[in-house]
RNA sequence: CGGGAGAUGGCAGAGUGGUUGAAUGCACUGGUCUUGAAAACCAGCGAGGGUCACACCUCCGGGAGUUCGAAUCUCCCUCUCCCGGCCA
């Protein structure tokens, strides 16, 4: 969420920023009067309240000294009504400011592009020679010769459209992926977690998927529970409404989980194939950590994330997200994007994001820096989808025949299995 | 899912209407003492807002209410623990 304070004292470049995300001016503005304004209500407030508590104060003592204490009594019943009706203003527009304020995306950061779509994002730098192949590349799903390793139309018999099972070596495959990011990771001094696949309402206000984005989860009927679209949810969740200790971050976690997302908005797009599904596995990357160090344990996580692709073998890219194109609680992205040969184009396979203290705000993750508490910086980073991987790992390891081999690292994860 | 108990500061644990944001112990921080450490002693030590700084306001699981005044009384909700049922 946003500094409301900072924006009243600090409104023009504030503004400007929100700008490059595309965010009114006048929203801000309108933010801002309704905050300063509030500040008034609720300072003549306090003080009928300060009122009220001295006085009450006076009752035992009159009572004590045999006083009458009536005109005491009916004068503080009407202080009384006079508080309520502008608790009840107060409360209003604090209502109000709030689901404003939580409509308004993180601040770029000032190494992000201006642009306006995908098209304006920059590329950073190119990692890995894309394969060459002496014949035409297959998409992944034509090279399940056989049919037994994708099953697209039993996996919509059992839910729905974008479901889809994996089979046999496939299988195995895909939990030997995730074995060997979980166990990558951990080696550059990430912690494994296992978490929780369902959240509450309060952890998807906190990292920020609500109240705006609510379409995009699956929600549990008659409960205040959804499938989580990411493990940023549940980890960066984790420490909220916490005070940290200054010596124990930056908190660095990885973990897997399944992840649920509506796609609502994506009709037509990647309708074939496992590229986008209702339900993907991740390998993903949580750090807590404080401001100063964010700068650096981001590049440690884009790191490590590309250094993973490149211990499979597979090119990639990485993309510095432009304005327009950063998510809404993102004050700065890297893409990286695997080359598909099949596709014949890169696709996104990691996305790796310093919300700064936007989350930190929501979820109230503050750290102790000696005396005062602060707001903590929050990151999060896929370390890879592995159903992307999968096909990344297929495409780029196909053979005239329509068989593929099995990066020479993830060997010893899948128990001489083909 | 049925029956019972409970929810207070980092932890433990007092407090049942009145100057209580909260005793006490532990933990923690600073100091004295010590060659150093421990012990002992002294001091500090919840959170959010507000202010240049004070003042002041809010918070004792969450919400609503009674009252001049609520951690304490009433109602609703949630969660935790114990007993039973069911079940990975």
């Amino acid at each position: 969420m946003l500094d409301l304070k900072e924006l009243q004292n600090s409104f023009e470049q504030i503004s400007k920023k929100l700008q490059k995300k595309g965010v009114d001016e006048k929203i801000l503005q309108e933010l801002k009067e309704i905050f300063i304004a509030l500040k008034q209500k609720r300072a003549s407030l306090e003080e009928l309240k300060a009122i009220q508590n001295q006085k009450s104060k006076l009752f035992p003592i009159y009572i004590k000294e045999k006083k009458d204490i009536s005109k005491l009594k009916d004068e503080l019943e009407e202080n009384k009504k006079k508080i309520a009706l502008i608790q009840e203003n107060v409360n209003e527009i604090e209502q109000k400011l709030h689901n404003k304020a939580l409509n308004i995306p993180n601040i770029p950061d000032d190494s992000v592009p201006d642009g306006v779509s995908e098209d304006d994002n920059v590329i950073l730098k190119e990692v890995l020679k894309k394969p060459e192949f002496d014949f035409i590349p297959k998409e992944h799903w034509d090279l399940d010769i056989n049919q037994n390793l994708i099953d697209f139309q039993r996996g919509v018999k059992l839910a729905k459209s974008r479901f889809s099972v994996l089979k046999n070596s496939l299988a195995t495959l895909e939990r030997a992926l995730y074995n060997y990011m979980i166990d990558f990771n951990t080696k550059r001094g990430f912690s494994e977690v296992s978490v929780p696949f369902i959240a509450n309402k309060e952890s998807l206000f906190a990292t920020g998927q609500l109240p705006k984005f609510e379409d995009d989860l699956f929600k549990i009927e008659d409960e205040d529970l959804y499938l989580i679209p990411t493990a940023e949810v549940p980890l960066t969740n984790l420490f909220r409404d916490e005070i940290l200790k200054e010596d124990e971050l930056p908190i660095k976690l990885t973990s897997y989980t399944a992840c649920f997302r509506k796609e609502a908005g994506s009709a037509g797009r990647d309708t074939r194939g496992m590229i986008r599904q209702h339900q993907f596995g991740k390998v993903e990357l949580v750090a807590i950590s404080k401001p100063d160090q964010s700068e650096a344990v981001f590049d440690e996580m884009v790191s490590c994330a590309s250094d993973l692709l490149t211990s499979l073998g597979l090119a990639h890219r990485l993309v510095l997200l432009c304005g327009g194109d950063l998510g809404f609680g993102a004050a700065k992205t890297i893409d990286l994007e695997v080359w598909l040969p099949g596709q014949n184009r890169y696709r996104e396979i990691s996305s790796i994001s310093n919300t700064k203290d936007f989350q930190a705000r929501r979820a109230k993750i503050r750290y102790k820096d000696g005396k005062k508490n602060r707001l903590t910086h929050t990151l999060n980073g896929s370390s890879l989808a592995v159903g992307r991987c999968l096909i990344a790992i297929m495409e780029n390891y196909q053979k005239e025949d329509g068989t593929f081999e099995i990066p020479q690292v993830l060997q010893k994860y899948i128990n001489g299995t083909r």
